[in-house]
DNA sequence: CATCGTACTTACCGATCGGTAGGTTGTCAA
DNA sequence: TTGACAACCTACCGATCGGTAAGTACGATG
């Protein structure tokens, strides 16, 4: 099914954000067709079915996420540094298009119901780039894949949730207020980012 | 519709379960009345419309939420010992009942769409209360209600964010190294927590 | 000019969605 | 004994769901 190149990337930029703000039962072919401009036969024409579909848009994503980790492992050499710039720059593309982590979370809320997806989860080379890292850090014998997940998981959670409850945050407090709270969150990651670095043992990247 | 409260309570959870598992769009009628053991008619004549059934789903978990406020605000004097309570006690039920957690995260996502819903949302006195016992910390001149909210929610992030990831978590790592991360993550939650006391300024209940 | 594949179209399909209408049954107070 | 009401039931409703079948418009290639 081939499409031109860009004209198939913004088709999956709008399904992305239908199926993030709707979730995947949420939105129908029908909604997302129609979005898309064209109508569900011909969006059925192209992608073949509604799971094909949302297969793609989520590893749009995973790819996505992994491709940040990689470039800030290739920027810095101290894990330290490569860690800071990994959590930096994931949590700057979840902001400035939330859909993706909006889907993700999704990912994780549903799938205990869709399991006919295969075993392997999309986000697994993504978070085990992050947890190498870490174990670098410390030094890999002092710290198994399970901790060190351990640790980076309140990490991920404080960025998401923030992320994910844009709409929420801004309807109750006004947008001013929200907007300062975008404004500010991100020196929290870092001195959260920095207290782990702390617990790890130090090197460079030091606080403050 | 009278209905013994016990009874009713019985359903309640059922629907709360099916609803966390599958959202609001997801569950339909008749799963719930299914997993209910009745018939879909049966559950309409009980509950009125579907969203009336969720509405009371919704406020029953919120009020939960806000009882371990209270109790941990009545338990202890000084606002630090009530803040790590409070966190403490709605991670430990958040995790023994993680579908509430998740129909938390679920109502965050879907805000954007599901809007009839009446404007103030349902966690607000939650957070509201938590926002008060950090001010109160800080010394109330010295911190916004919204400076106190990004402080807290990188927390609220960490817990709800692992809860919510406990299937894909066991299914990615084996049960035997979710159940460690289960038996450690609580510790990384006192640690942020006095960590952020610390950023507050000190008083009693302090670190290791 | 013929033909072949792409990119659609209209016309459907059975299943399921939330919800309504109108009984039937059982319990309990008057 | 009767009447009222809660607690169901069967039988529907129109709308929408994901998906299929079969045809059409059209540009490129032989």
């Amino acid at each position: 099914m081939p499409l031109r190149e860009d004209t198939r990337a913004q088709l999956l930029d709008s399904a992305t954000r239908l199926f993030a703000s709707r979730g995947f039962y949420g939105a129908s072919l029908a909604n997302i067709a129609e979005a898309l401009g064209l109508t569900k036969q011909a969006l059925l024409h192209h992608f073949g079915r509604k799971e094909k579909l949302y297969a793609e848009v989520l590893s749009r994503i995973s790819n996505r996420m992994l491709e940040q980790i990689d470039a800030a492992r290739a920027q810095y050499d101290s894990p330290q540094d490569q860690l800071l710039a990994a959590m930096q720059s994931v949590y700057a593309i979840s902001e400035q298009s939330p859909h993706e982590t909006r889907i993700i979370v999704r990912e994780l809320l549903d799938s205990e119901r869709r399991t006919e997806q295969v075993h392997s989860w999309y986000l697994q080379p993504f978070l085990d780039s992050l947890v190498d890292i870490t174990r670098v850090i410390a030094g890999k014998q002092t710290l198994t894949k399970t901790d060190a997940l351990t640790k980076i998981y309140p990490l991920l959670g404080a960025m998401s949730y923030f992320i994910v409850s844009d709409v929420v945050l801004e309807q109750m407090y006004g947008q001013a207020n929200y907007r300062r709270m975008r404004r500010r969150y991100p020196d929290q990651i870092q001195q959260q980012v920095y207290g782990l670095l702390n617990s790890l043992g130090s090197g460079s990247a030091s606080a403050e």
